[in-house]
DNA sequence: TAATACTTGACAGAATTACTCAGCTATTAT
DNA sequence: ATAATAGCTGAGTAATTCTGTCAAGTATTA
């Protein structure tokens, strides 16, 4: 239950991967195929909704490719996923595109209403910063370094 | 995005309407699909696979209907849509039936896990009984009661 | 001007969802 | 007994959503 459509995933891992090789200038659609393997077609179609939506842009011709549009700490998984697959909604109910009439007395919305909440302070709360953050721990465990804070829940 | 399918909705909605009347003896799923606007058939199915897996037994004939098999606070609405959704899985890397291969090395990976355990959590603490609190609450709202402690987040 | 790389819109097959339907079995009241 | 009530079961289907592919562009640089 409750399933992330593929399209949020990869979307999530391609900025993951373009973050990560922040430093080595723009990333291409083709570096990131190979690395998370996904088809370049259905990478475009991911890449350029989350430019239009101001999270990355592009650099087009020879040597170009993508990059953030911001620091990775500012950019949240949540906000990638809401450019990707809508607002989080439970419910058809609690989603600000349909609603319902039965609101009034319906004991069960306010509790999707809470559960989506929930979820959704995770998500906004979680960057691509933590990502990178809990990549380098998982690479470098075995020599005992200190753990960022609130990257030690994704280790537990 | 992280929708929760019809029968998961119906099938907390019907159970709640078994817990209400719950003094008045058994309730029909003809009284269930007045109540909550949810077609007979339909309902045959999901109370089904809800008796199947212990949620809740029958009476047959005459005067029959559906009883809970516990107290409503041993209810958990986790426990209702694993049955009729399956489990709590963001992606079906992690899903137990399923799996991925490569895991080891994939930071999204404890991302999503992290995310479905805090999802889980938050679905297992909630019962029935704080579905009828919440529900007993709304109704005499005006009057000034003393709210019950888990179900005072339902009404933020 | 050739090569690289992103851009855009349409489209199609697969999978899932959201149901309906027909016919059955068990229980009780008369 | 038997008629009425009420749950039991499996199959089937229309609609929707998901998961991509494809073709034909435009912009930039060497
Ligand atoms: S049915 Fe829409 S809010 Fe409960
Ligand atoms: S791709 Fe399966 S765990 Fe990351």
């Amino acid at each position: 239950m409750l399933r992330l459509s593929t399209k949020g995933q990869y979307g999530v891992r391609a900025m993951f991967e373009i973050a990560r090789s922040i430093s080595r200038g723009p990333t291409t659609i083709k570096e990131i195929s190979e690395r998370q393997d996904v088809s370049v077609a259905y990478l475009e179609q991911i890449l350029n909704t989350l430019r239009k939506a101001g999270l990355i842009s592009s650099v087009r011709g020879p040597g170009g490719g993508y990059v953030l549009s911001g620091t990775p700490d500012k950019i949240s998984i949540g906000a990638i996923l809401r450019e990707l697959e809508g607002p989080v909604a439970i419910t058809s109910c609690l989603d600000p595109r349909e609603g319902c009439l039965r609101v009034d007395g319906c004991v069960t919305h306010l509790l999707w209403k809470a559960l989506g909440e929930n979820i959704e302070s995770f998500l906004d709360d979680m960057t691509l910063k933590d990502l990178l953050e809990g990549n380098e721990l998982m690479a470098t465990r075995r020599r005992g370094r200190r753990q960022p804070e609130k990257i030690r829940m994704l280790h537990k």
